[in-house]
DNA sequence: CTGTTAGCGCATTCAA
DNA sequence: TTGAATGCGCTAACAG
């Protein structure tokens, strides 16, 4: 199989135009059912397979979606790939795979330019949004060629946005624990300058009722990086200005899992001493002991919705480029596990 | 941006040929610099970006490499690919992802159709061998018209492949143990059709010096499914049928948060009462109580290895469809922390 | 230094 | 039901 087989070398072996072999390919009627058979048994005897190139060239069309993500390590990115492969393969598309390896990447028109130039049909663009960023890049992605759907990000005139409530999921963590009746509920954020983050964190403040200035919001909070290490200084540091504190809404699970280890040393017991909720539902959150209560986001939904809304605005270009926002949201649940139960602990615990 | 901007509309808008554009947008010498100059000033104000599928029609190579991977969730697969995308957007090649979702996936033929297809200039294979498939693989993949790496698996005549030695690092774990003065290692391995597992557990019988057909093998050993339940399932029954084992090489270090669940509630303490080793060092690894001694392997090393390896291929093709077989491996290398460490404590311990 | 000619592999006209 | 001509957007080879 040195020289790639065409369909020119298919017509010429059965001794015809390469539009009857076309026609074969991609199953189009007018074909008497003789020659069909008789060409597809040359198709598969020479082992031919159709150039997509050549027929993207003419279509105008690569049935190829972008996708641009940001390091696979660090929150449920992987599960949210598999939703958006699965998805698109299920439909005919191909992923042609992208990941920044800095927030501060400073390719963000490289990487655009680079996918007009590859002819992707759509772009998912799944890149942790900063606050200050946003605007450039709903900017951006008015101006392309092809419809784009962005992810987990604050909507802006022309969006089109897939998002999880993770302002919604900072409310059931946080309600959860006042309904468990602990009485000063601290944060552990992500970094500040993450809009998912900073979602939760308004959820928590809205169920506590802290108001936007709130001064006293700064003794209940402290930013960590997602990371494990920084959950367990970050409770250090929480639990060192605000000593009263009985519970706290981790923003990840990693970071809880640090804020275990803390507490663990600061002979503080979980949930009796301290009621511990995280974020994201990881595979291990269930095996960590006490099993962590966290909040369950189904990333992959979440990739697989974003596809079916770049499709939609693949078939119907007219629907991309409204002037108007359009967002779809995928709400997240809690998952209950004893790292924030204390009701029936209360009546036995001798303490 | 409506009509997309062809070669055509800026050689038009600077009143020259489209191949002295040509020749400016891919840097060729024979241009005099006052047209090079006028000519990208308009190709800005234009916005165009060459159409890549046309430019990879004549030159028969489109930079992009296949990549076949398996679900996400299960391993090291995240870092892996991004090492994968790391090195290759270095290289300028595109990465088309295309993932499996159940090992038994009847797809293989499919898929490589698909990327035949898709004219990729070279692909990675990372799905997890098993062993009764990895022929077929190899025959395939001897009949592709681009070079192929395939990742952890045996050799078999014409293979090009990048490995892991999983063995070795089985041979680092159980010996450790051994001297640490433990004395009955047991083993909790993954499913046992996977290649990555039974390498390691070959190290682990190398080590201990058991014969092949040991029959005091199977008392000594217990199989999982990666996952964290599997684990603490596994490390229950492993200690039901042999009580006195007093160290456990788990293989993954999902399985072993299982077990130290297990060992919890059955009373044993780690690492007093039972030492153990995972494999993998997760992220949380450090962070489990107490921490995770664990094989560390290098995923992001391991797929720009696989990627320099596949360039080289595609550079020089007569390298690649040699009848013998080419493995470069890459080395793990063990992470002591505190779940096998009972040599300091002997002196201490009452117990 | 610049332009002309030709063609990559295929699908979409149109004609037979 | 089949075939011939045309061109997608671009670059290689040549000519000027």
């Amino acid at each position: 199989m040195n020289h790639k087989v065409t369909l020119k070398d298919v017509a010429k072996e059965a001794g015809v135009s390469t539009q009857t072999v076309s026609r074969v390919i991609n199953n189009h009627p007018d074909v008497s059912e003789a020659t069909r058979q008789r060409i597809k048994a040359i198709v598969s005897k020479l082992g031919y397979s159709p150039n997509i190139i050549a027929r993207s060239l003419i279509q105008g069309k690569t049935h190829t979606l972008g996708i641009v993500g940001f390091g696979l390590e660090y929150y449920g990115s992987s599960s949210l790939l598999m939703g958006i492969e699965s998805k698109a393969s299920e439909l005919g598309y191909s992923v042609l795979l992208t990941l920044l390896n800095e927030l501060d990447d400073p390719r963000m028109d490289q990487i655009l330019n680079h996918l007009v130039s590859q002819q992707v049909d759509g772009l998912i663009w799944t890149v942790p949004a900063r606050k200050n960023e946003e605007d450039i890049l709903s900017e951006k992605i008015r101006n392309t060629s092809f419809p784009v759907i962005i992810l987990n990000k604050d909507a802006a005139p022309g969006d089109n946005l897939v998002n999880l409530d993770n302002r919604y999921g900072g409310r059931l963590a946080t309600q959860h624990l006042l309904d468990q009746g602990y009485q000063k509920i601290g944060i552990i954020t992500g970094p500040p300058t993450w809009w998912e983050s900073e979602e939760r964190v308004e959820g928590w403040k809205e169920t506590l009722g802290l108001a936007q200035n709130d001064p006293g919001t700064e003794r209940l909070m402290v930013h960590g990086s997602w990371t494990s290490q920084s959950g367990e200084e970050a409770l250090n540091e929480l639990l060192a200005k605000s000593p009263d504190i009985d519970a706290v809404f981790v923003c990840n699970d990693q970071m809880s899992l640090g804020a275990y280890r803390a507490a663990h040393k600061l002979g503080k017991r979980i949930p009796e001493d301290l009621g511990l909720v995280g974020f994201d539902d990881i595979q291990e959150a269930g095996y960590f002991s006490p099993p962590l209560t966290t909040v369950h986001q189904n990333r992959r939904d979440l990739g697989a919705l974003a596809v079916t809304r770049v499709m939609e605005l693949i078939r119907d270009p007219k629907k991309n480029k409204l002037p108007d926002q359009n967002v779809s949201w995928i709400i997240p649940s809690l998952v209950v596990r004893e790292s924030s139960i204390r009701q029936k602990k209360e009546k036995n615990s001798i303490s």
